[in-house]
This record gives structure tokens, C-alpha cells and sequence, in this order.
DNA sequence: GTAATTCCAGACTGATCGATCCAAAAAACA
DNA sequence: TGTTTTTTGGATCGATCAGTCTGGAATTAC
């Protein structure tokens, strides 16, 4: 059923950790896509929170064993991490990707607001997982808090490049601080996905977004 | 140590539903603030979720004895509920109150969010247990949305009535939809809510509250 | 004093938790 | 074929979970 992958030498260095013997001439391959089977985990956490997901729930969603999954991942608290950095990643990507679009910087940034906005509705319920782990851990887990930092800081800097550049072409109003801006964006991200987890339809998130833009205007 | 309270008729009919007896004649009184208590419970659950949170660590915050928590508010799910509602209530109260402070509307809308942005940082890291609830739940648990859509249509018809002035006093942009606007200031107080949860300062979040604002002018 | 009720401390239960271990089948490669 | 590793399924572990129960002290009204 899943595509047979090669191990990367990341992860066989990690399993030689528990493995004594490195010869590697002959062995069975990996067989089920640990991409597919992070992102079920994503898809579980993101509906349960951390604590609210058991580990039977994980291996059904993952479609693994429960060895093939500690194997991999650790524990529990190890596969949650890995989920989280790979959701911030490639959430923080497809945001970055949207904001490159357009020409125009603030038109840009309407258009990624909007385009978020405008998910699925199915896929909209399923709540963030970074926003969740803000919520169920603030700041008193550092492995959680570094990863939430590390997401905000990329958006945080693609957000202050466009405003810059919004700025320099007279896009941008003369009275804003764009030290100001930025968290506001960020906040009104945040506050879409509550909302969208909430139930909100798309319409009205991105009527969100049209207002959240319009302040910079 | 905690004043004495007499119980209300609420707590006595229920208490009753367990106990044969309707005799009252001679009873002892509750001996523990039910409100202080309950907002231990609110301080537990708002930093650690519900799932998160265990009996015990419940019973030692809230300095009540095992059989006196489960007399009192049936289960940790009764409890829960019963937090999440006082919590509701007394957030939108406040937030309220504030609303109806300044005299031009703007103005209140404005105040009301920077006095939020400005709450001390202990309580505001703590994180709102409202917000909490959404991401921990989404939609799926119908009495914990029912509470959630409960405050929420109180916020939304308080906010709608002071866009309606702001509307008829002109002090709202022509070209804003006020059905657009009030979920805009909700999310806006969400994004709020999971900033401070992540840590950003007071002055942050004041820098926010103007943002969000500027956007009605 | 007596009955009724609340309080606390702690024992206890059955269920579930995360995690480990084991055995056997399957797959890869020499 | 033989060796090595991955895979699965299930057994099992100790810990913790929410919730119940008991016993005895405290407090009230009669």
C-alpha cells in the first residue's frame, strides 16, 4: 500500500542508537511512509490536543503497530514533537508560499489572509495544532515553546519584509508602526483559527481577513 | 479560614436527589466557599486543560477534601462544565462593564480592549479557559459548545449594539459591514487571548488592541 | 444528648494509561 | 539458503486515572 522509501542516514543513525550492530548490508526496508504516518498523528492531535490522545488512538489513525511506532518515534511525547515541527513547517510554508504571490505587498497579504481563509471547512474544524499546543502548554513546556517560536519568528520575518516593502511603495499608512503590525497579524491569524475551530464558515473568516487588512490600509 | 455561607435552595434540591431524607431541620453548613473553590478549579483547568488536569491536583488547589468535590459538583465533568460557565460569565461581564465605560463607542470598543491587553501578565499567561475549551473540543462536545456559543452571542450582541451607535453617530467607516466587523473584534480578542498564552508582554498586546481598532475607523 | 449533615483522610476498585517485551511472519540482500 | 531487520499482534508491566466507599471528627438544630 505505501510507497517503499529509502531510510535517510538522519534516521539511521538514530535507530543505530538503540541497535548495536551497524552493518547495514542486508535488512528489511522501512515499509509504511513515515510522512503519511506523521501527518494521521498530526490529524489526531489536532482534533484531541497531547493529553487528550491515547496511544491506540495513534496507532489506528497511523495505520502502524505500536512497535513499528516507539521504533520510530520514540514515545509519545516524541511523536508529538515531530508532528508539531512538521505542522508549523509546512504550515508556515504554504502561508509564505501565498504571501509571494502577488505583486503588490498588502495585496499579497490580503491574498494569503483570504486564501487561509478559505480552506475546507473540514479541514478548518480540525483546529491548529500550533495554536492547540500554545493553548494546552503556554509557556512552561521549553521543547513546545521553542517550536512555537521558531514557527512565529519565520512568519514573523516574511510578514516584516512585505510591510517594508508595503512601506518603501507608499502602501502601507504613515502612521502605523510596523513593530505594531506584525503581531497583529499574527494575533488575527490566530484568532481566525479559533474561530474557524469553532465552527465559523469560510465567508465569515474571510471577512476576518478583509478587516484584519483593511487596518493597514 | 473560609467564611460560612448558607446554602441556596439550588444546592439543597440537589443534594437531595442522593438523599433519602428531606428532613432539614438539623444539618451542618457547607464550610467551603463554593466560589472560591470553583475558581481554583478555573485556575487548574485554564493552565492545563481539561484532559490534562487530574483529580488531584484539582482537590489540592481548590483545598477541598475528594468526597466533598464530588458531593458538591458531581464529577470532574460536572465540575469542569460548571468552571467553564462561571469563567464565560465573568470574562464577558467584564469585558462588558469596559464596553460601557467610554462614551463614544469607538472609544469604549478601543478602552475595553487595551484594558484587556493591559491585565497583569501572571493572569493573562495563565490563558483563557473560553479559548481553551474551543481548542480543545472544536464542536464536538455539545454542552461545552452550547456554553461557548452562549457567551459568545452575548459578546457579539454587545459589540453589535455599539457599532450600531458608532454607525448612527458616524463614527464608523461608511464601507464597513457591521456583520463583518463583529466577528473581526472576536477573533481579534482570541488572537489576543492566545498571544498573552504564548507570552507576549502588555504593551504587545495594547499594540494589538489599536490595530484591531484602527481597522473600524 | 441526639439526629442529621459536612468535613477530611485514606483505602480501594476497575479501567486505562504509556511503555516494554516476545514470537513469528515478511522482506531484503549476500 | 542464511542473516538481518521490520513488521504485526498480543501479552504484560507498573503507574495513574476517575470515582466510590469507609470511618471518625466536627458542626448544626432540635
Amino acid at each position: 500500500m505505501a510507497a517503499l522509501r529509502h531510510q535517510k542516514p538522519f534516521i539511521l543513525f538514530w535507530t543505530d542508537q538503540s541497535n548495536k550492530s551497524r552493518s547495514l548490508v542486508m535488512a528489511r526496508h522501512k515499509e509504511f511512509d513515515r510522512e503519511t504516518a506523521l501527518h494521521a498523528a498530526i490529524g489526531v492531535f489536532s482534533e484531541h490536543g497531547y493529553e487528550g490522545t491515547s496511544t491506540e488512538e495513534l496507532l489506528t489513525a497511523m495505520k502502524i503497530s505500536r512497535q513499528s511506532m516507539y521504533d520510530t518515534f520514540g514515545d509519545k511525547r516524541g511523536l508529538y514533537l515531530e508532528a508539531l515541527k512538521r505542522y508549523n513547517v509546512e504550515s508556515i510554508d504554504k502561508i509564505i508560499a501565498d504571501l509571494r504571490r502577488e505583486g503588490r505587498p498588502i495585496e499579497a497579504l490580503e491574498g494569503a489572509l483570504v486564501a487561509f481563509a478559505s480552506r475546507p471547512a473540514a479541514e478548518a474544524r480540525r483546529g491548529c495544532l500550533g495554536v492547540s499546543a500554545i493553548c494546552e502548554f503556554g509557556r512552561t513546556d521549553a521543547e513546545v515553546a521553542a517550536l512555537t517560536d521558531s514557527a512565529g519568528h519565520a512568519l514573523h520575518a516574511a510578514i516584516e519584509s512585505l510591510l517594508g516593502e508595503a512601506r518603501r511603495t507608499g502602501d502601507l499608512a504613515t502612521d502605523i508602526d510596523i513593530a505594531d503590525a506584525i503581531p497583529f497579524l499574527g494575533a488575527a491569524l490566530s484568532g481566525m483559527k479559533v474561530s474557524a475551530r469553532n465552527g465559523a464558515p469560510p465567508a465569515t473568516l474571510r471577512g476576518i481577513a478583509r478587516m484584519a487588512i483593511r487596518s493597514l490600509r
